[in-house]
RNA sequence: GUCCCCUUCGUCUAGAGGCCUAGGACAUUACCCUUUCACGGUAGUAACACGGGUUCGAAUCCCGUAGGGGACGCCA
């Protein structure tokens, strides 16, 4: 039987990071199986579920390299649980029919009353049965009932988590959960399984907030004599502190990561490796990812979120990748400092800088950050540090420099800097006394790339022109 | 409160009863390289939550304790 995988996202924000593992893990194992990864998004929440949501899921997904198979589906490119009302309706009105499951005509502040009291009580806070067992006579007039599962009340449900192992949990736990709202609408619990069933899922891979709905969710499937589906529940993703990763630690969001210049190469390979080991193996490529990837390798405890280590993964991944490439991905970023797209001269010298660059770097924002002086008009503003590189006497060395940097007529950075270090061993100065002033007319700081190719990069003129410009 | 899951360096993890004097990566410290900062290289600090068992032998199996996480909606 060919593996099909989904991940189901709810539409009320956008594509959280844990999120985003769950679907590369759910991904990874459908390709490395051959099999079918499909994209179901579940709006039935439709005071939630919003079309930019939806939108703000896809393109995260799109930006992280993942792709569904089910992008032609209805002319839409994914499965819409909503537009399987009908369906769920359906299937919940069969298992009344077949005594699986009831009408339900307990008001919501009858509920929460309930629910308060149980509490109150130090009681499991379920719902009691209330009219589990009630003739339809009983029925009220002109209240619209829900449809509750009809679930055992005796006994135990085994699960074999393809992660977690084998979880037994007593009947006596579960409760008459609601299949079908009052206006008809599906409830989550009785959507994913009716859906799964239809999409015809073989592993449901999801985070392990799931886990105990599992047992409920197994009910439905007993209840419809369906067949029920491998399960994996994958840990939790916590933020650096141990709490639930938040708003509150920076970056929820898959956008985020975009924004603060990560490659999505790198946000994967980290991902990957929060749960899932293979081995040693730390830097893993896409294909080797798909080649390796497999259930049993993903672990029992939770994860936390660190920022310091996918920084270096980034990092890694910035040097592999090639400079056209590179600048092209970091042009966006300097645009936005400059506030105008660069020129075409310009993203040749980003290009040609990219070298010195990239080793330097965490992220895009870094790199951009780093480049900004090579497109510094005007006279730079010196820090303090700066400012006391330029001593009387370096300034001296600077002039009689610019001299015999007049007369080069091949200015390339090997030729200025053989320059600087004849003139350095003729006044018996270290290289460093006349190169850190360089350093900081050419870049305006005491740090940036190796400064000789930061003049040749800059040309004659250019360079020139800032020397004189302190 | 009830139920479920988890627990190896600061963090991610390797580990399937003897290969463990517990390995790797990130971070951190020192040194080397060096025109600055990085990159790179070398070396170091650093962990089996605790308590009982089982066994000739436990990080690994069992029980308990503590701590952490999750679930308990006409949300998903």
């Amino acid at each position: 039987m060919p593996v099909i995988t989904r991940f189901a996202p709810s539409p009320t924000g956008f594509l959280h990071i844990g999120g985003a593992r769950t679907a590369l893990f759910c991904w990874l194992f459908a390709k490395h199986h051959n099999g079918k990864f499909l994209m179901r998004i579940e709006d039935t929440d439709r005071a939630r579920s919003t079309p930019e949501s939806i939108e703000t899921i896809l393109d995260g997904m799109t930006w992280l390299g993942l792709d569904w198979d089910n992008k032609d589906y209805e002319g839409v490119g994914y499965y819409s649980q909503f537009a399987q009302r009908k369906r769920h309706a359906e299937v919940a009105r069969q298992m009344v029919a077949n005594g699986t499951a009831y009408y339900c005509y307990a008001s919501t502040a009858e509920l929460d009353a309930m629910r308060a009291e149980q509490k109150e009580k130090g009681l499991p806070q379920r719902y009691d049965g209330r009219w589990r067992d009630r003739p339809a006579s009983d029925a009220p007039q002109g209240v619209p009932p829900v449809i509750r599962l009809k679930a055992p009340q005796t006994g135990e449900t085994t699960i074999h988590d393809s992660v977690m192992g084998t979880i037994t949990v007593q009947h006596s736990q579960l409760d008459d959960m609601v299949l079908l709202r009052a206006d008809g609408t599906p409830t989550y619990m009785h959507a994913v399984v009716v859906d799964d069933y239809d999409m015809g899922i073989t592993h449901v891979i999801r985070g392990e907030d799931h886990m105990t709905n599992t047992f409920r969710q197994v009910q439905i499937y007993k209840a419809m004599g369906w067949d029920i589906p491998t399960f994996a529940h994958l840990p939790m993703i916590l933020g650096p502190d141990g709490a639930k990763l938040s708003k509150r630690h920076g970056a929820p969001a898959v956008s985020d990561y975009r924004d603060r210049g990560y490659l999505p190469e790198a946000v994967r390979n980290y991902l990957l490796r929060l749960c899932w080991s293979h081995g040693d193996d730390e830097i893993i490529s896409p294909q080797q990812a798909i080649e390796w990837f497999d259930l049993g390798g993903i672990g029992k405890s939770p994860a936390r979120f660190d920022f310091t280590k996918l920084g270096s993964v980034n990092a890694h991944y910035i040097k592999q990748t090639p400079d056209v490439e590179l600048a092209k991905l970091t042009a966006p970023f300097i645009a936005r400092f400059l506030e105008r797209p660069l020129t075409a001269v310009q993203t040749d010298i980003l290009t040609r800088a990219m070298p010195d660059l990239k080793p330097r770097a965490q992220t895009l924002v870094e790199i951009a950050e780093m480049a900004m002086f090579y497109f510094h008009e005007g006279v730079f503003t010196l820090d303090d540090k700066a400012k006391k590189i330029l001593t009387p006497e370096a300034k001296q060395s600077l002039i009689d420099l610019t001299a015999r940097l007049e007369t080069l007529s091949d200015f390339t950075s090997e030729s200025v800097e053989s320059l600087f270090r004849a003139y350095a061993e003729e006044k018996a100065l270290k290289l460093g006394a006349v190169a850190q002033p360089l350093r900081v007319a050419l870049s305006g700081s005491t740090v940036s790339p190796p400064i000789f190719a930061v003049a040749g990069l800059l040309g004659k003129d250019e360079t020139l022109r800032r020397i004189r410009a302190l």
